[in-house]
DNA sequence: TATAAATTTAAGGAGCTTTTCAAAAAGCGG
DNA sequence: CCGCTTTTTGAAAAGCTCCTTAAATTTATA
């Protein structure tokens, strides 16, 4: 899961950054509303974390903006208790807030909290097809992107369909002849390496050491299956 | 969200402009009512901070003529203080008004509120399925117009049809076929470019450089999409 | 260690994309 | 209804990216 934090502190936004990562989360941060929309656009995030008072853009247009596109829950950082009434007053589609100072470890109770109740109410269309998260993986079939972390990273055609494809069916092994196949729509009659140049130029893109796959994994003398080491969300 | 503002000072014109502009909105500016006026019938502005006295045309003049179209939010500057008092006494329905001098700061808070409140009460009409606003390009579909930083941008029918597809499906990838279908209504049985032509026309239009596109994102192999930069004019 | 399998690299080119231009069609005003 | 302007279409050429190919290198297994 994928969380944005936006507050001109760096201190709040370290101590909040270490505090969910320390819970499994993949934290992005950002100073100001700018910065958080830049991110928003660009990236795949489940959950933001919008100081109501920031340089630039503040929170409330922020979150109106959001609120044009996205449904994800939003909880607002408020310093002042007036800000606060104005969260409530407002009803711009805010899903939880708490005052400054907080309890970072409810912070963190809360966070989870949203991220489940917006897992359960997940409009159909983002809970199953359209989009296939796989680990710290997420490819979006809409919008023809693919996210390590939620950092998008650019494939090329054939890249992204050959991901696609083991994204569909993970920790499946396919020989290269299957792969060709779903991908290329062809057969192939000898084996021309262009399978495996592709694999490699993915393990290039997504792997931190492409030397040894993590994700792309090889069964030597048959295929290749995706892989995810380390504990599901 | 495009703010206009008619003063005949030009430095507090470019004051206010500058703030705003900080704040991520965009700004055109105005030196008399009728100036004013030839924006407000030719651009898609969102909100109006008029000064009272101005030549030509006053704020108290052009806001009537406003009213009788639209319900966009208004905020009037005064100089004097009996001037406010008309302000209070003629119910023309500004929506708010501050006396000379004021706090910038001031200022750009009740822009944000005004906004937000005139974002709450908006019409079913103008809310949803008539214009459609992504990043900062709009499409009008009963004017059958589009903007961009609240400019217009003329459009052939089949270039219009095309960006309002997109529009309506911001971020998704379609296919030359998709698009052919959708705008021609017919299938496509071979691979003609009219669809690439139509694209690349409408880029000339849009774009600051067409060769450089940053809203029509060529995905190559797969289509086309329309992608917001998260870049704030 | 020998051998087969897998990976990497780099170059050339195929195919996709863009641009340009001109003809055809459609819209507009007189 | 005719001639003018604008828009759309189609074809062809130029440009560019990424795919393919082949050869060199590394890794795994018997």
């Amino acid at each position: 899961m994928v969380i944005l934090i936006a507050d001109d502190e760096s201190d709040i936004r370290n101590l909040i950054k270490i505090s969910l990562e320390e819970n499994g989360y993949t934290v992005l941060t950002a100073q100001n509303g700018k910065e958080a929309w830049d991110i928003l656009t660009t990236h795949d995030v489940h959950l933001a974390i919008l100081d109501v008072m920031m340089p630039v853009m503040d929170g409330f247009n922020l979150l109106r903006r959001i609120r044009e596109h996205s449904t994800i829950p939003v909880i607002f950082l408020t310093a002042r208790a007036d800000d606060m009434d104005k969260v409530l007053g407002l009803g711009l589609g805010a899903d939880d807030y708490l005052a400054k100072p907080f309890s970072i470890a409810e912070l963190v109770a809360r966070v989870g909290a949203q991220l489940r109740r917006s897992n359960e109410y997940l409009l159909p269309k983002e809970k199953s097809n359209v989009s296939i998260t796989y680990g710290n993986l997420t490819i979006d079939k809409e919008k023809c992107c693919f996210f390590k972390d939620g950092e998008p990273i650019e494939l090329g055609a054939k890249e992204y369909k050959l991901l696609l494809y083991f994204m569909e069916h993970p920790e499946k092994v396919f020989t290269k002849r299957q792969l060709y196949h779903a991908v290329w729509d062809e057969d192939y009659y000898f084996d021309d390496n262009t399978v495996m140049v592709h694999i490699s130029r993915i393990r290039n893109r997504i792997e931190d050491d492409p030397q040894k796959p993590k994700y792309l994994k090889t069964i030597r003398g048959i295929g290749y299956k995706l892989h995810y080491t380390g504990e599901m969300p």
